[in-house]
DNA sequence: GCCAACGTTGGC
DNA sequence: GCCAACGTTGGC
């Protein structure tokens, strides 16, 4: 069964893994993600082909700047069982991964960045649920509607 | 670098 | 199950 596309936003912080790394690679395993809410989404709700909206974060001009999409099905992180890793998890196993991620592939950059300070100031228009500039939210995956994401790009 | 807001951990 | 302590996120 199919299911209509869907959208997200994904921040990185550039200095991390910024959109112009991942033009260079074209596909990227979104390795790190440790918070749950975040995690299900990944493991749960995202499909092939669904669009993302790239948003750099800690970073001078915080914002969206490119596009990207949701590149292969969800499957374990495997930096959880890296002891080596920042994002070893020792609670996690083989047999019971704890986190799981998508691949993200590049799209395209977005011809002017769109400021968060800008996509505040349309807050009204996106909704007091948008969890990007909900007070206090601080979710690095979180559910962009196909509204939003219109409403968003017509910014560009 | 600061710090508010939030999530997680662990003692009890 | 409560909640203090701690760690992290991320804007500024």
């Amino acid at each position: 069964m199919t299911t209509r596309k869907r959208y997200w936003l994904m921040k990185s912080e550039p200095n991390d893994f910024s959109i112009d790394d991942l033009e260079r690679v074209g596909t990227e395993p979104w390795t790190g993600v440790r918070n749950y809410q975040a995690r299900n989404f990944m493991r749960d709700s995202m499909q092939v082909g669904d669009g993302v909206l790239f948003y750099h974060s800690n970073t001078e001009v915080p914002g969206i700047y490119g596009i990207a999409e949701v590149a292969g099905a969800p499957h374990p992180d495997p930096t959880q069982f890296k002891k080596k890793s920042k994002y070893f998890d020792a609670k996690a196993s083989h047999e019971e991964p704890r986190w799981f991620l998508i691949d993200v592939g590049f799209v395209r950059k977005l011809e002017r960045p769109i400021p968060l300070e800008e996509i505040r100031s349309h807050a009204d228009r996106l909704g007091e649920d948008f969890a990007l500039i909900r007070k206090g939210s601080r979710l690095s995956v979180l559910p962009v509607t196909a509204a939003q994401w219109k409403y968003l790009l017509a910014l560009e």
